[in-house]
DNA sequence: CCAATATCAAGAACTATTCTAAATTGGTTT
DNA sequence: AAACCAATTTAGAATAGTTCTTGATATTGG
């Protein structure tokens, strides 16, 4: 049962703005399919999840709506390797545990009250705004 | 003085072979490039930079040269957002710290003897083989 | 209802990277 | 040395994800 306090349920009610984005109908749609499956899905993914709502929506409109919801602080944009970028509800701060077995991508939380100089050792005087954490492994190593 | 262990000095006369990677003219010039200046160029800036040693090599040579060092795990490819690839000779565990302010990469360590679950919620029965770590922000905030 | 503005759709353009195929190289065998 | 062979290099074409351009459509507010 994985769920995260900072991602509102699928069920819920998506307003008429959000943090000052008016939520168009292909805006909500996308929104929606990523709130349904949190499977960090591509671009291309949600295009084809959200033709089921809106048959005639275009690729560039999907990347169009998920520019504007990253950009206004309501998507995350998680890039691995060279992959196609894929998105994320989950605006709270996190890494990715990527099982190399399964394909499946967890979302990871630091535990509360650490802090970043505690285990890295930091060039003098950074000032870091932005974390990105990437771990690739297997779940129950076989 | 930034200085790492790990990587061998500039000045160092490259071998004939490196863990099982026969050094060609074209590898062995891109690799010096690597050693040379550690900040963590592009494809392009090291078939920019190699041109001075090889005037007629290749962009496509660049890119082979590059894939074979990290493939026998002579060099790291790092990836920031969706930016083009860049090159590191420290194969030592590490992350990279990106002041935004001059665009400079860092290269940052974990202290030594901490583990992974002392500051993350990990799913149970992980098990990590790779760590990918890049923090965003500046030196000497003004 | 009208005008201004925002958004969307379709396809072209872009760019980093990879692929293809032919030429070159370097080492090995005759 | 000459012929041979495999590995490497080269140039340019192809690819794929993403962004851009442009005209159509929708929404807002007066
Ligand atoms: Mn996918
Ligand atoms: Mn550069
Ligand atoms: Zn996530
Ligand atoms: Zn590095």
């Amino acid at each position: 049962m994985v769920d995260n306090l900072t991602v509102p349920s699928p069920e819920t009610e998506i307003p008429e703005e959000i943090s000052g984005l008016r939520m168009t109908r292909q805006r909500r749609e996308v929104y929606r399919i990523l709130l349904q499956d949190r499977d960090h899905p591509t671009a291309n993914d949600v295009f084809l999840r959200v033709k089921d709502a809106l048959p005639s929506i275009s690729l560039a409109t999907v990347y169009n709506c998920l520019e504007a919801l990253v950009q206004h602080g309501i998507v995350r944009q998680v890039n691995f390797e060279r992959e196609s970028s894929r998105f994320c509800p989950n605006v709270a701060e996190h890494g990715h545990f990527h099982d190399r077995s399964t394909g499946v991508i967890h979302d990871i939380t630091f535990k509360p009250g650490v802090n970043l100089s505690d285990f890295l050792e930091l060039p003098a005087g950074a000032v870091v705004t932005d974390i990105e954490l990437t771990l690739r492994g297997q779940l129950g190593s076989i």
